[in-house]
Formats: structure tokens, sequence, C-alpha cells
DNA sequence: GCGACAG
DNA sequence: ATCTTGTCGC
């Protein structure tokens, strides 16, 4: 593979996010979280997409892609490796959110291209990206009570906020991924929490991704009950 | 040259 | 990311 030319895309495709808001609806009707795992030591890569209603975030579909692991992971160019199992998960949805959540980042990336804006941009949805940890940038550091923020920045302009979503908890990097705001992200994300440090979608995407016990529980229940 | 480095 | 038990603190 050649990093080369894939920076050399990046840099292109970064040129086409759309950094304002742009809503089909507002609020969304329909939101949805992604999340990546793997399996078997890395060679499988499993995808999850699930749609839950706002506001009640109750979920309402969910879909899981397996494929083959396609590339190795490098920093700075993960949307690369996550992407194909994303878009197939994607294509396999019924229902199609307003306001999609990607684990990773957005346009706080040093090409401003993070998978979040790289994935809204293919399936031209409004995205957000919701990070564990920092790739790029500076920021001030955070108090240490609960709701504290911080703008984060790189190279003279902002690319996202740092946000203790949770008392004693790290805090999440978020960032525009397409077609929306910096504040307008922050406050979407705000709009879907539920008392844990990751929001609602993205928590869920996860439990699923990664087989969680809560998340089995909860669909053996559902078959019985007929969701 | 050295350190940093989403998932 | 994933492999995994107990443990500390609210």
């Amino acid at each position: 593979m050649d990093i080369q030319a894939l920076r050399h895309q990046q840099m292109m495709r970064a040129k086409e996010i759309i950094r304002t808001d742009d809503f089909e609806v507002m609020p969304p009707r329909l939101i949805a979280g992604a999340d990546v795992g793997f399996e078997q030591g890395g060679d499988v890569t499993r995808a999850a997409i699930v749609i839950l209603e706002y506001p009640s975030l109750k979920p309402v579909e969910f879909k899981l892609a397996r494929i083959a692991t396609q590339m190795p992971y490098i920093p700075g160019f993960l949307s690369f490796r996550e992407t194909p199992a994303l878009l197939q998960a994607w294509s396999q949805l019924e229902l199609k959110p307003n306001l999609l959540y990607v684990d990773g980042h957005g346009i706080s990336h040093p090409r401003r291209l993070g998978i979040a804006s790289h994935f809204g941009l293919l399936v031209d949805t409004p995205t957000i990206g919701v990070a564990k940890k920092r790739l790029c940038g500076e920021y001030m550091p955070l108090d240490a009570g609960p709701d504290a923020c911080q703008p984060l920045h790189h190279k003279d302009e902002q690319i996202g906020w740092v946000w203790r979503s949770k008392a004693r908890c790290n805090p999440l990097f978020i960032s525009a991924g397409h077609r929306i705001s910096h504040d307008t992200a922050l406050q979407w994300v705000k709009n879907v929490m539920a008392g844990y440090r990751l929001p609602e979608p993205t928590r869920w995407a996860d439990a699923i991704a990664s087989r969680r016990p809560a998340f089995l529980r909860w669909q053996q229940d559902n078959r019985i009950t007929g969701l």
C-alpha cells in the first residue's frame, strides 16, 4: 500500500468536507452510531451500525458486517482500514439516519479527514466524530469537574472540543465530521447522553460490534417480545 | 534526530 | 483494537 497516495487522497477529499450545519431534519428523527471491532487476532473486521429514535434514544434497527481485514492500523489512516466494513453494514440498513456518530475523529485529524469525516462524505450524511484519545492538536487543561470543556486547536484553527462528559472520567474528543459545525456537533453529543461517558449511539454500536454481554441479553429479550 | 501516534 | 481478575473509589 502506498501511504503517500493515501495521504494525497485525504488532502483532496478533505476539501469536500462541509463544516456548516446541513440537517435534512432538525431535530433529526433518526440518529445512528457506528463502531468497528476485530476477531481472530485482527484478521476479521466487524462493523456495527445501530439506528436510534430521537429523542427516545431507543434502538430500532442494527446491522453487523464481517469482512476480511483490508489494511493494518496506521495512525492517521484509520478510515482506509475500517470504512469498507462500515459501508457494508450501511448498505444493509433499511432505515437511514439523519445524523451519524462515528467512533473516532472527524476533522480533528492532521489532514482534516478522520474516519467520521471520510465516512460521512462517502455516505453523504451529517456525521460527528467521538474519539476517546487525542490524535493531534493542543488544548488547555480541563477543570476537574464534570462538563469541563476546552477547544482543541491545530495549526491556528479550532478542530474540535475536549469535553468531560462524566465526572471522574477521561474527556471525549468531539469533532465535526461532515455537514455540521463545531458548536452543533458538541450540542448534539450532549443531546444524546444518558449518564454514561459515551453518548448512546456510540455505546450501542460498541456493545454490538464488541458483542458485550449486556447487548446479547437485550437481543434475546427483544426477540421474544418481537422488536 | 526524537517523540507522538484515533482504532 | 484485543486478551483478561481483581480492585479501588464514589
